[in-house]
DNA sequence: CCGAAAGTCAACCAATCGGTTGAATGTGCA
DNA sequence: TGCACATTCAACCGATTGGTTGACTTTCGG
């Protein structure tokens, strides 16, 4: 069930799983809490993360009674390089972009470390963003 | 009618108009030429492309009985900012990015050159990258 | 002026979406 | 054991999607 392009785009064209999207990179959430700041039902959000899932933008793993859900990153840079080696990026030079990107990112390890708590690997992600 | 990431993202969650936006790369379009390719009605490609219209991603000028289809950049360059802003990314400086994006749309002003049979101009639009 | 070409419009279809409510299924805890 | 919590399931709703076909308008060209 691999994520294709269509439903990574689909998924993010929801301003509500965007929206829990940016949550989850805060931290892992259960369902309950990524429910809790919504207006919605509990059941709308469960749809919501189902989705998501289906497009392997997040996974889900039961534990005990409590479902957590975690971003994967995957498939939002899959969607990302799509949009980067789209031809209007033509002229883009894709060296250019990756120097800029490691530029910002080394320049960021310093005040990323405090804010940090978590332990994640994102930052190293970041090298194959472009590929 | 400013586009708003919902439906830049909904009108990009289809393989048709993703390959249509390609098409448009190369050059502007008839809605026929559009078509052609497709083993879909007119009609249907004619919704498609109101879609990416109303999303902001092509704009259509009627000339006599011929509607031309030509690349709007901003849209996707606004999907393609929240993308880069998001996990990944996080701690990337928002503003230099889309300064370094500016930089690299501007270069594709060349590109609207007005003749257009064959044009392969990327050498040269890519000498002032922002630094 | 007549016919063909370029597109859109309108009606219709099945499928999906985003949301609701209420019931059902697990699981943890006193 | 039994209740409360966490989450999903099932049925339903109105709106939208992606496609069809056929009729219609506008414009070009001989």
């Amino acid at each position: 069930m691999r994520p294709d392009l269509d439903t990574v785009f689909a998924a993010l064209a929801d301003p509500t799983r965007r929206r829990i999207l940016t949550m989850l990179l805060e931290d892992d959430m259960a369902v309950t809490d990524v429910a809790d700041p919504f207006e919605m039902s509990l059941a709308a959000i469960s749809k919501h993360l189902t989705i998501l899932t289906r497009a392997g933008l997040i996974s889900q793993e039961k534990r005990g009674r409590v479902k957590w859900c975690k971003l994967e990153p995957d498939a939002m840079r899959e969607a990302s390089v799509w949009i980067a080696s789209f031809g209007q990026f033509e002229g883009l030079d894709l060296d250019a972009f990756e120097v800029f990107l490691a530029g910002q990112f080394a320049s960021d390890e310093a005040h990323k470390a405090e804010d940090r708590d978590d332990d994640d690997d994102k930052a190293d992600d970041i090298d194959d963003v472009t590929h």
